[in-house]
DNA sequence: ACCTGAACACCGTTCAAGT
DNA sequence: ACCTGAACACCGTTCAAGT
Protein backbone atom coordinates (compact mmCIF):
# COMPACT_ATOMS: atom_id res chain seq x y z
CA UNK A 1 0.00 0.00 0.00
CA UNK A 2 2.97 1.94 -0.41
CA UNK A 3 4.60 4.44 2.70
CA UNK A 4 1.76 6.93 3.84
CA UNK A 5 2.25 9.95 6.44
CA UNK A 6 -1.54 10.04 7.08
CA UNK A 7 -0.97 10.58 10.30
CA UNK A 8 1.56 11.55 12.96
CA UNK A 9 2.91 9.32 15.61
CA UNK A 10 0.67 10.15 18.13
CA UNK A 11 -2.70 9.85 15.88
CA UNK A 12 -1.61 6.18 15.04
CA UNK A 13 -1.05 5.07 18.70
CA UNK A 14 -5.01 6.34 19.35
CA UNK A 15 -5.57 4.98 16.33
CA UNK A 16 -4.22 1.66 17.31
CA UNK A 17 -5.76 1.54 20.88
CA UNK A 18 -9.12 2.91 20.19
CA UNK A 19 -9.67 0.00 16.53
CA UNK A 20 -8.50 -2.60 18.95
CA UNK A 21 -11.17 -1.94 22.40
CA UNK A 22 -13.67 -1.54 19.50
CA UNK A 23 -12.69 -5.06 18.37
CA UNK A 24 -12.72 -5.90 22.17
CA UNK A 25 -16.52 -5.00 21.79
CA UNK A 26 -17.25 -8.07 20.81
CA UNK A 27 -14.29 -10.11 20.54
CA UNK A 28 -11.44 -11.74 22.60
CA UNK A 29 -8.10 -10.88 22.00
CA UNK A 30 -7.70 -14.74 21.63
CA UNK A 31 -9.13 -13.85 17.92
CA UNK A 32 -7.07 -10.53 17.44
CA UNK A 33 -3.51 -10.65 16.13
CA UNK A 34 -0.67 -7.75 15.24
CA UNK A 35 -1.41 -8.48 11.48
CA UNK A 36 -5.48 -8.30 11.61
CA UNK A 37 -4.84 -4.67 13.84
CA UNK A 38 -2.33 -3.34 11.23
CA UNK A 39 -4.79 -4.48 8.39
CA UNK A 40 -7.83 -3.06 10.38
CA UNK A 41 -6.10 0.27 10.11
CA UNK A 42 -4.68 0.06 6.93
CA UNK A 43 -1.18 -0.37 7.86
CA UNK A 44 1.67 -2.89 8.05
CA UNK A 45 2.57 -5.19 11.17
CA UNK A 46 6.14 -3.73 11.08
CA UNK A 47 4.91 -0.31 11.94
CA UNK A 48 3.25 -1.30 14.31
CA UNK A 49 5.83 -2.90 16.14
CA UNK A 50 7.96 0.14 15.02
CA UNK A 51 5.54 1.84 17.46
CA UNK A 52 4.64 -0.03 19.72
CA UNK A 53 8.14 -2.41 20.01
CA UNK A 54 6.36 -5.34 20.16
CA UNK A 55 3.19 -6.94 20.31
CA UNK A 56 2.75 -7.78 23.88
CA UNK A 57 3.31 -4.26 24.20
CA UNK A 58 0.78 -3.07 22.07
CA UNK A 59 -1.48 -5.02 24.15
CA UNK A 60 0.31 -3.82 27.56
CA UNK A 61 -0.77 -0.60 26.91
CA UNK A 62 -4.92 -1.60 25.38
CA UNK A 63 -4.27 -2.89 29.15
CA UNK A 64 -3.42 0.40 30.78
CA UNK A 65 -6.13 2.53 28.88
CA UNK A 66 -8.43 -0.03 30.68
CA UNK A 67 -7.36 0.06 34.30
CA UNK A 68 -7.51 3.89 33.87
CA UNK A 69 -10.91 3.68 32.78
CA UNK A 70 -11.64 1.59 35.58
CA UNK A 71 -10.30 3.67 38.14
CA UNK A 72 -11.39 6.85 36.87
CA UNK A 73 -15.18 4.75 36.87
CA UNK A 74 -14.24 4.07 40.69
CA UNK A 75 -12.97 7.42 41.56
CA UNK A 76 -16.35 9.03 40.03
CA UNK A 77 -18.82 6.42 42.09
CA UNK A 78 -16.75 6.80 45.49
CA UNK A 79 -17.10 10.28 45.50
CA UNK A 80 -20.66 10.53 45.74
CA UNK A 81 -20.47 8.55 48.79
CA UNK A 82 -19.36 9.40 52.05
CA UNK A 83 -19.61 6.24 54.24
CA UNK A 84 -16.28 4.43 54.01
CA UNK A 85 -18.21 1.24 54.37
CA UNK A 86 -20.53 2.07 51.42
CA UNK A 87 -17.69 3.02 49.44
CA UNK A 88 -15.82 -0.04 50.50
CA UNK A 89 -18.45 -2.07 48.61
CA UNK A 90 -19.09 0.15 45.93
CA UNK A 91 -15.58 0.19 44.61
CA UNK A 92 -16.07 -3.68 44.62
CA UNK A 93 -19.00 -3.27 42.74
CA UNK A 94 -17.36 -0.88 40.08
CA UNK A 95 -14.63 -4.05 39.61
CA UNK A 96 -17.14 -6.20 38.89
CA UNK A 97 -19.85 -4.22 37.25
CA UNK A 98 -16.71 -3.48 34.31
CA UNK A 99 -15.55 -6.70 34.19
CA UNK A 100 -19.37 -7.69 33.74
CA UNK A 101 -19.80 -5.09 30.73
CA UNK A 102 -16.60 -5.52 29.46
CA UNK A 103 -15.66 -9.16 29.89
CA UNK A 104 -13.43 -9.00 26.61
CA UNK A 105 -11.22 -5.57 27.66
CA UNK A 106 -11.47 -7.30 31.31
CA UNK A 107 -10.01 -11.06 29.84
CA UNK A 108 -7.13 -8.83 28.05
CA UNK A 109 -6.33 -6.95 31.74
CA UNK A 110 -6.02 -10.35 33.43
CA UNK A 111 -4.71 -12.67 31.14
CA UNK A 112 -2.15 -10.30 29.42
CA UNK A 113 1.39 -11.08 31.14
CA UNK A 114 4.87 -9.78 30.48
CA UNK A 115 6.35 -13.32 29.29
CA UNK A 116 9.16 -12.86 31.32
CA UNK A 117 9.17 -9.72 30.66
CA UNK A 118 9.69 -6.97 33.47
CA UNK A 119 6.44 -5.21 34.05
CA UNK A 120 7.02 -1.85 32.78
CA UNK A 121 6.89 0.90 35.75
CA UNK A 122 3.96 3.14 34.08
CA UNK A 123 2.44 -0.12 34.12
CA UNK A 124 3.14 -1.03 38.18
CA UNK A 125 1.88 2.46 39.56
CA UNK A 126 -1.77 2.10 37.56
CA UNK A 127 -2.31 -1.25 39.62
CA UNK A 128 -0.65 0.60 42.79
CA UNK A 129 -2.87 3.17 42.64
CA UNK A 130 -5.85 0.96 42.23
CA UNK A 131 -4.80 -1.32 45.57
CA UNK A 132 -4.16 2.36 47.08
CA UNK A 133 -7.65 3.05 46.85
CA UNK A 134 -8.52 -0.09 48.77
CA UNK A 135 -6.05 -0.03 51.29
CA UNK A 136 -6.72 3.79 52.20
CA UNK A 137 -10.52 2.68 52.67
CA UNK A 138 -9.35 0.28 54.93
CA UNK A 139 -7.33 2.17 57.15
CA UNK A 140 -10.03 4.21 57.56
CA UNK A 141 -12.53 1.37 58.72
CA UNK A 142 -9.90 0.21 60.91
CA UNK A 143 -7.38 3.18 62.15
CA UNK A 144 -5.64 1.25 64.37
CA UNK A 145 -4.66 -1.02 62.47
CA UNK A 146 -0.79 -1.53 61.27
CA UNK A 147 0.47 -1.22 58.08
CA UNK A 148 0.52 -4.89 57.54
CA UNK A 149 -2.18 -5.35 58.55
CA UNK A 150 -3.93 -3.40 55.83
CA UNK A 151 -1.85 -4.59 53.37
CA UNK A 152 -2.89 -8.26 54.24
CA UNK A 153 -6.72 -7.83 54.55
CA UNK A 154 -6.32 -5.79 51.20
CA UNK A 155 -5.36 -8.71 49.91
CA UNK A 156 -7.46 -10.97 50.59
CA UNK A 157 -10.63 -8.74 49.61
CA UNK A 158 -9.13 -7.88 46.59
CA UNK A 159 -8.22 -11.46 45.77
CA UNK A 160 -11.60 -12.34 46.81
CA UNK A 161 -13.75 -9.67 44.60
CA UNK A 162 -11.28 -10.81 41.99
CA UNK A 163 -11.90 -14.29 41.85
CA UNK A 164 -16.09 -13.55 42.30
CA UNK A 165 -15.36 -11.58 39.63
CA UNK A 166 -13.58 -14.41 37.21
CA UNK A 167 -16.94 -16.85 38.13
CA UNK A 168 -18.49 -13.95 36.81
CA UNK A 169 -16.92 -13.49 33.53
CA UNK A 170 -16.27 -17.08 33.07
CA UNK A 171 -20.14 -17.26 33.67
CA UNK A 172 -20.63 -15.26 30.76
CA UNK A 173 -17.86 -16.11 28.24
CA UNK A 174 -17.62 -20.40 29.00
CA UNK A 175 -20.29 -21.91 31.10
CA UNK A 176 -24.09 -21.70 31.54
CA UNK A 177 -23.99 -21.55 35.68
CA UNK A 178 -25.64 -18.64 36.68
CA UNK A 179 -23.31 -17.11 38.79
CA UNK A 180 -24.57 -13.65 41.29
CA UNK A 181 -21.86 -12.13 41.52
CA UNK A 182 -23.03 -9.21 43.67
CA UNK A 183 -24.92 -11.71 46.42
CA UNK A 184 -21.16 -13.25 46.16
CA UNK A 185 -19.35 -9.62 46.85
CA UNK A 186 -22.16 -9.03 49.66
CA UNK A 187 -21.73 -12.32 51.13
CA UNK A 188 -17.87 -11.86 51.49
CA UNK A 189 -18.51 -8.18 52.45
CA UNK A 190 -20.84 -9.06 55.26
CA UNK A 191 -18.76 -11.49 56.68
CA UNK A 192 -15.33 -10.41 56.23
CA UNK A 193 -15.95 -7.13 57.33
CA UNK A 194 -17.29 -6.59 60.43
CA UNK A 195 -14.04 -8.70 62.06
CA UNK A 196 -11.90 -6.24 60.15
CA UNK A 197 -13.77 -3.10 61.99
CA UNK A 198 -14.57 -4.45 65.63
CA UNK A 199 -11.38 -5.85 66.98
CA UNK B 1 10.53 -40.13 9.23
CA UNK B 2 7.69 -42.38 7.73
CA UNK B 3 4.94 -44.34 9.78
CA UNK B 4 5.62 -45.72 13.06
CA UNK B 5 3.89 -48.27 14.54
CA UNK B 6 5.67 -48.68 18.17
CA UNK B 7 3.06 -47.32 20.27
CA UNK B 8 -0.44 -48.39 20.64
CA UNK B 9 -3.14 -45.43 20.65
CA UNK B 10 -3.27 -46.00 24.33
CA UNK B 11 0.81 -45.81 24.60
CA UNK B 12 0.91 -42.73 22.66
CA UNK B 13 -1.71 -41.23 24.70
CA UNK B 14 0.13 -41.68 28.04
CA UNK B 15 3.75 -40.66 26.04
CA UNK B 16 2.20 -37.50 24.98
CA UNK B 17 0.33 -36.22 28.29
CA UNK B 18 3.50 -36.73 30.60
CA UNK B 19 5.67 -35.49 27.86
CA UNK B 20 3.74 -32.26 28.38
CA UNK B 21 3.84 -32.68 31.99
CA UNK B 22 7.68 -32.83 32.46
CA UNK B 23 7.86 -29.69 30.20
CA UNK B 24 5.64 -28.05 32.44
CA UNK B 25 7.59 -28.54 34.94
CA UNK B 26 10.14 -25.86 33.89
CA UNK B 27 8.48 -23.94 31.50
CA UNK B 28 5.24 -22.39 30.93
CA UNK B 29 2.57 -24.23 27.70
CA UNK B 30 3.18 -20.46 26.28
CA UNK B 31 6.33 -21.96 25.04
CA UNK B 32 4.83 -25.15 24.33
CA UNK B 33 2.69 -25.70 20.52
CA UNK B 34 1.52 -29.22 18.92
CA UNK B 35 4.71 -29.18 16.49
CA UNK B 36 6.84 -28.80 19.34
CA UNK B 37 5.34 -31.63 21.34
CA UNK B 38 5.03 -33.75 18.24
CA UNK B 39 8.82 -33.39 17.85
CA UNK B 40 9.38 -34.10 21.49
CA UNK B 41 7.75 -37.69 20.79
CA UNK B 42 9.23 -38.48 17.66
CA UNK B 43 5.93 -38.29 16.27
CA UNK B 44 4.37 -35.56 13.27
CA UNK B 45 1.69 -33.08 14.05
CA UNK B 46 -1.08 -34.74 12.43
CA UNK B 47 -1.06 -37.58 14.41
CA UNK B 48 -1.79 -35.77 17.92
CA UNK B 49 -4.50 -34.35 15.92
CA UNK B 50 -5.50 -37.78 14.99
CA UNK B 51 -5.32 -38.97 18.59
CA UNK B 52 -6.68 -36.31 20.50
CA UNK B 53 -9.32 -33.92 17.93
CA UNK B 54 -7.35 -30.94 17.92
CA UNK B 55 -4.65 -28.73 20.50
CA UNK B 56 -7.03 -27.30 22.37
CA UNK B 57 -8.42 -30.73 23.69
CA UNK B 58 -4.85 -32.45 24.11
CA UNK B 59 -4.65 -29.03 26.54
CA UNK B 60 -7.72 -30.47 28.30
CA UNK B 61 -6.30 -33.59 28.57
CA UNK B 62 -3.29 -32.28 30.30
CA UNK B 63 -5.37 -30.07 32.61
CA UNK B 64 -7.73 -32.85 33.65
CA UNK B 65 -4.99 -35.02 34.95
CA UNK B 66 -3.76 -32.16 36.82
CA UNK B 67 -7.40 -31.81 38.48
CA UNK B 68 -7.08 -35.42 39.61
CA UNK B 69 -3.71 -35.16 41.36
CA UNK B 70 -4.84 -32.33 42.60
CA UNK B 71 -7.92 -33.71 44.30
CA UNK B 72 -5.79 -37.18 45.01
CA UNK B 73 -3.53 -35.31 47.05
CA UNK B 74 -6.23 -33.24 48.66
CA UNK B 75 -8.24 -36.34 49.36
CA UNK B 76 -5.08 -37.77 50.78
CA UNK B 77 -4.34 -35.12 53.03
CA UNK B 78 -8.03 -34.74 54.02
CA UNK B 79 -8.40 -37.96 55.20
CA UNK B 80 -5.48 -37.87 58.30
CA UNK B 81 -7.75 -34.88 59.90
CA UNK B 82 -11.04 -35.60 61.43
CA UNK B 83 -11.88 -31.81 62.69
CA UNK B 84 -13.97 -30.43 59.22
CA UNK B 85 -12.46 -27.41 59.95
CA UNK B 86 -9.02 -28.20 59.82
CA UNK B 87 -9.95 -30.24 56.71
CA UNK B 88 -11.41 -26.96 55.07
CA UNK B 89 -8.39 -25.22 55.88
CA UNK B 90 -6.18 -28.12 54.57
CA UNK B 91 -8.14 -28.29 51.83
CA UNK B 92 -7.73 -24.47 50.84
CA UNK B 93 -3.61 -25.46 51.60
CA UNK B 94 -3.82 -28.06 49.21
CA UNK B 95 -4.98 -25.91 46.68
CA UNK B 96 -2.31 -23.13 47.72
CA UNK B 97 0.68 -25.69 48.07
CA UNK B 98 0.01 -27.54 44.71
CA UNK B 99 -0.13 -24.19 42.93
CA UNK B 100 3.03 -22.90 44.37
CA UNK B 101 4.98 -26.32 43.62
CA UNK B 102 3.66 -26.91 39.65
CA UNK B 103 3.55 -23.54 38.86
CA UNK B 104 3.10 -24.06 35.21
CA UNK B 105 0.72 -26.51 35.24
CA UNK B 106 -1.93 -25.15 37.46
CA UNK B 107 -1.29 -22.15 35.16
CA UNK B 108 -2.50 -23.88 32.44
CA UNK B 109 -5.21 -25.08 34.29
CA UNK B 110 -6.89 -21.63 34.59
CA UNK B 111 -5.90 -19.94 31.30
CA UNK B 112 -7.31 -23.11 29.42
CA UNK B 113 -10.53 -22.27 27.85
CA UNK B 114 -12.29 -23.64 25.39
CA UNK B 115 -12.29 -21.11 23.19
CA UNK B 116 -16.47 -21.55 22.12
CA UNK B 117 -16.39 -24.70 22.58
CA UNK B 118 -18.86 -26.94 25.09
CA UNK B 119 -16.56 -28.07 27.99
CA UNK B 120 -17.03 -32.12 27.54
CA UNK B 121 -18.48 -33.45 30.30
CA UNK B 122 -16.05 -36.02 31.63
CA UNK B 123 -14.05 -32.16 32.32
CA UNK B 124 -16.89 -30.51 33.76
CA UNK B 125 -17.64 -33.98 36.33
CA UNK B 126 -14.00 -33.29 37.77
CA UNK B 127 -14.84 -29.57 38.74
CA UNK B 128 -18.26 -30.89 39.87
CA UNK B 129 -15.99 -33.08 42.45
CA UNK B 130 -13.05 -30.50 43.54
CA UNK B 131 -16.07 -28.01 44.16
CA UNK B 132 -18.42 -30.75 45.78
CA UNK B 133 -15.65 -31.86 48.76
CA UNK B 134 -15.79 -27.45 49.39
CA UNK B 135 -19.61 -27.80 50.00
CA UNK B 136 -19.63 -30.62 51.58
CA UNK B 137 -17.21 -29.68 54.47
CA UNK B 138 -19.05 -26.48 55.00
CA UNK B 139 -22.69 -28.42 55.53
CA UNK B 140 -20.92 -30.61 58.18
CA UNK B 141 -19.78 -27.03 59.88
CA UNK B 142 -23.44 -25.53 59.66
CA UNK B 143 -25.56 -28.71 58.91
CA UNK B 144 -28.76 -26.03 59.22
CA UNK B 145 -28.06 -23.85 56.45
CA UNK B 146 -30.16 -24.41 53.06
CA UNK B 147 -28.29 -25.48 49.80
CA UNK B 148 -28.33 -22.40 48.57
CA UNK B 149 -25.95 -20.52 51.33
CA UNK B 150 -24.01 -23.80 51.25
CA UNK B 151 -23.24 -23.30 47.89
CA UNK B 152 -22.89 -19.47 47.82
CA UNK B 153 -20.28 -19.96 51.08
CA UNK B 154 -18.58 -22.25 49.01
CA UNK B 155 -17.83 -20.10 45.96
CA UNK B 156 -16.95 -17.39 48.19
CA UNK B 157 -14.42 -19.40 49.64
CA UNK B 158 -13.38 -21.08 46.53
CA UNK B 159 -13.26 -17.57 44.56
CA UNK B 160 -10.56 -16.05 47.87
CA UNK B 161 -8.43 -19.21 48.06
CA UNK B 162 -8.47 -19.42 44.44
CA UNK B 163 -7.72 -15.32 44.07
CA UNK B 164 -5.12 -15.48 46.39
CA UNK B 165 -3.64 -18.37 44.97
CA UNK B 166 -3.36 -16.15 41.64
CA UNK B 167 -1.80 -13.46 43.55
CA UNK B 168 1.30 -16.17 45.03
CA UNK B 169 1.94 -17.31 41.53
CA UNK B 170 1.92 -14.19 39.92
CA UNK B 171 4.37 -13.45 42.34
CA UNK B 172 6.26 -16.55 41.77
CA UNK B 173 6.16 -16.16 37.61
CA UNK B 174 5.98 -12.61 37.06
CA UNK B 175 6.63 -9.63 39.88
CA UNK B 176 9.18 -9.66 43.14
CA UNK B 177 6.08 -8.40 45.54
CA UNK B 178 6.10 -10.84 48.41
CA UNK B 179 2.88 -12.83 48.88
CA UNK B 180 2.42 -14.83 51.88
CA UNK B 181 -0.56 -17.06 50.63
CA UNK B 182 -1.09 -19.60 53.70
CA UNK B 183 -0.77 -16.09 55.98
CA UNK B 184 -4.37 -14.74 53.82
CA UNK B 185 -5.95 -17.78 53.56
CA UNK B 186 -5.63 -18.04 57.35
CA UNK B 187 -6.56 -14.63 57.70
CA UNK B 188 -9.93 -14.90 55.30
CA UNK B 189 -10.87 -18.33 56.98
CA UNK B 190 -10.26 -16.32 60.26
CA UNK B 191 -12.71 -13.92 59.11
CA UNK B 192 -15.15 -16.14 57.63
CA UNK B 193 -15.58 -19.30 59.20
CA UNK B 194 -16.87 -18.05 62.62
CA UNK B 195 -19.48 -16.41 60.80
CA UNK B 196 -20.64 -19.06 58.59
CA UNK B 197 -20.84 -21.46 61.83
CA UNK B 198 -22.14 -19.89 64.78
CA UNK B 199 -25.44 -17.38 63.07
C1' DA C 1 16.19 9.36 9.10
C1' DC C 2 12.30 7.05 8.83
C1' DC C 3 9.25 3.54 7.15
C1' DT C 4 8.03 -0.94 5.28
C1' DG C 5 8.12 -5.05 1.74
C1' DA C 6 9.74 -9.15 1.71
C1' DA C 7 11.74 -12.83 4.04
C1' DC C 8 12.23 -15.78 8.09
C1' DA C 9 11.01 -19.09 11.26
C1' DC C 10 7.36 -20.37 13.21
C1' DC C 11 2.01 -21.90 14.10
C1' DG C 12 -2.62 -25.44 13.98
C1' DT C 13 -5.28 -27.93 10.77
C1' DT C 14 -6.68 -30.39 6.55
C1' DC C 15 -6.81 -34.05 3.46
C1' DA C 16 -5.03 -36.52 -0.59
C1' DA C 17 -1.82 -39.78 -1.17
C1' DG C 18 0.49 -43.58 0.35
C1' DT C 19 0.92 -48.01 3.16
C1' DA D 1 -8.50 -48.65 7.33
C1' DC D 2 -5.23 -46.11 9.20
C1' DC D 3 -1.53 -42.78 9.21
C1' DT D 4 1.01 -38.75 7.66
C1' DG D 5 3.67 -35.58 4.11
C1' DA D 6 2.83 -31.77 2.07
C1' DA D 7 0.12 -27.85 1.54
C1' DC D 8 -2.67 -24.12 3.38
C1' DA D 9 -3.59 -20.08 5.70
C1' DC D 10 -2.05 -18.04 9.21
C1' DC D 11 1.42 -15.87 13.06
C1' DG D 12 5.26 -12.04 15.25
C1' DT D 13 9.59 -10.11 14.17
C1' DT D 14 13.66 -8.62 11.53
C1' DC D 15 16.16 -5.79 8.60
C1' DA D 16 17.77 -4.48 3.96
C1' DA D 17 16.08 -1.74 0.68
C1' DG D 18 13.70 2.07 -0.66
C1' DT D 19 11.97 6.99 0.04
Amino acid sequence: MARRNDHSREELTELTLSTVEKFLETRSFHDLSLRKIAGLIGYVPSTLINVFGNYNLLLLHVVARTVDKLASQARERLSTLSDPKEQLRELAYCYLDFAAKNPYRWQLVFEHNMKGERLPQWQSDRIDSMTGMLEGLLKVLSPNRSQQEVTEASRVLWAGVHGITLLSVDDKLFTDVPVNGKNLIDNLLNSYLPAWIQD
